[in-house]
DNA sequence: TTAGCTATTTATAATTA
DNA sequence: TTAATTATAAATAGCTA
């Protein structure tokens, strides 16, 4: 499977060899995991490559995996021990979680249009009114939440007008006040006005989905994406 | 890599799982065969098959290579028997699954709807787009399904109309042949004929989802749901 | 190097006998 | 059943960047 046939024989290029031998790795291990899946196998796969380094893969723990093969090719029959019967245990439940998470997995894949070529058209009806009742509780979740969102906003802005109102009072009661005794301070007024209008706009510019626009007259109006 | 695509989960017919292990597990050994003559590897390869029995390759001797693997990979001085080990993996190994399933149901009941509560309009948004993709992919599916399925009913209408037409032809020259000889058995023609009928009605009406109106004329006019 | 890219070969899922 | 036979998917050998 390549652009030309090989036999099977030891490659003697150097680099050759080296990177045949990184991408069957991969291939090998791959197929070990897909058969350990597939056919429910326990799989315990140890490769030594010629420059000594490991790669290993098994399903479940390798070790356990390698005493049952020790208890299984030795004609002595076996006495458990607690630490064994511990050990069973938990593979056992390790081994149900395996599954119902590739059930989850499954489910999930389906949710997200993957992985349907084995299901039936009934099926498929059934996937899609799930999803489309998914779909609409999460819109108006989310509508729910925009709305909560401008409302506050509504407030906020009232809150903020009348604060603003009574700071304007307040500064011109001040000038008033300065005017009597000393030179109009109005420049620098306008300057922090200016430069609190600016950070504001900052602001409404970052948020997420919301349109900062027509907030204050009517809730109806807005456009809910 | 073969009729047509699997998803890498557990078979779950019998029979099936067999066949695939038997070809699997020898596709397995043969690539661990060539891996370790191409790229002179040392491999070990041990498989259960569901049933228990052990399949095992290894291009030295196995016991040989498992030892090696043991030295490579014992960082830890070994104060606990195999079986302590193996009971503090699979407890680990329990753990970090059952997270993971966590997870996992957490996303699946997001994609149904549910538990929206902690997601943000972001979140929420991401989410619909994720569902709107899902859905249009599933309704792909079933439509093509649907469509494969009106195809091969519209062949089949023919296929039973020719026959129809073949069998009548048939029938009306037997009934000249027996005018000639003997009395007309038209009746027993007619009975056989609305039974027919009838069971095919009660097959059409079991198909789930299939419309079986309109189907010989065009297929574009059909209702997809 | 090392990581992609095809033209092929190989493996295998579905089907048939 | 199980063993062959395809049609198709997957792996990968030799390239290329």
């Amino acid at each position: 499977m390549g652009r030309g046939k090989i036999e099977i024989k030891r490659i003697e290029n150097n680099t050759n060899r080296q990177v045949t031998f990184c991408k069957r790795r991969n291939g090998l291990l791959k197929k070990a995991y897909e058969l350990s899946v597939l056919c429910d196998a326990e799989v315990a796969l140890v490769v030594f490559s010629s420059r000594g380094r490991v790669y290993e893969y098994a399903n479940n723990n390798i070790r356990a995996t390698i005493d049952r093969y020790r208890k299984a090719t030795s004609d002595v029959p076996t006495v458990f021990t607690t630490q064994e019967i511990n050990a069973q245990f938990y593979q056992q439940e390790s081994k149900k979680l395996r599954q119902q998470i590739q059930i989850l997995q499954n489910s999930n894949r389906h949710l997200m249009g993957e992985g349907l070529s084995a299901l039936n058209v009934k099926e498929l009806k059934q996937l899609e009114t799930r999803l489309e009742r998914g779909l609409s509780r999460i819109r108006s979740k989310k509508h729910e939440m925009i709305l909560a969102e401008a409302e506050y906003l509504q407030k906020r802005e009232i809150q903020l007008e009348q604060e603003n109102a009574w700071l304007k009072a307040k500064i011109s009661e001040q000038e008033k006040l300065q005017h009597l005794s000393m030179m109009p301070p109005g420049q620098e007024y306008n300057e922090a006005m200016e430069a609190y209008f600016a950070q504001n706009m900052l602001q409404l510019n970052m948020m997420e989905g919301v349109p900062i626009y027509s907030l204050s007259s009517d809730k109806k109006s807005l456009h809910l994406g």
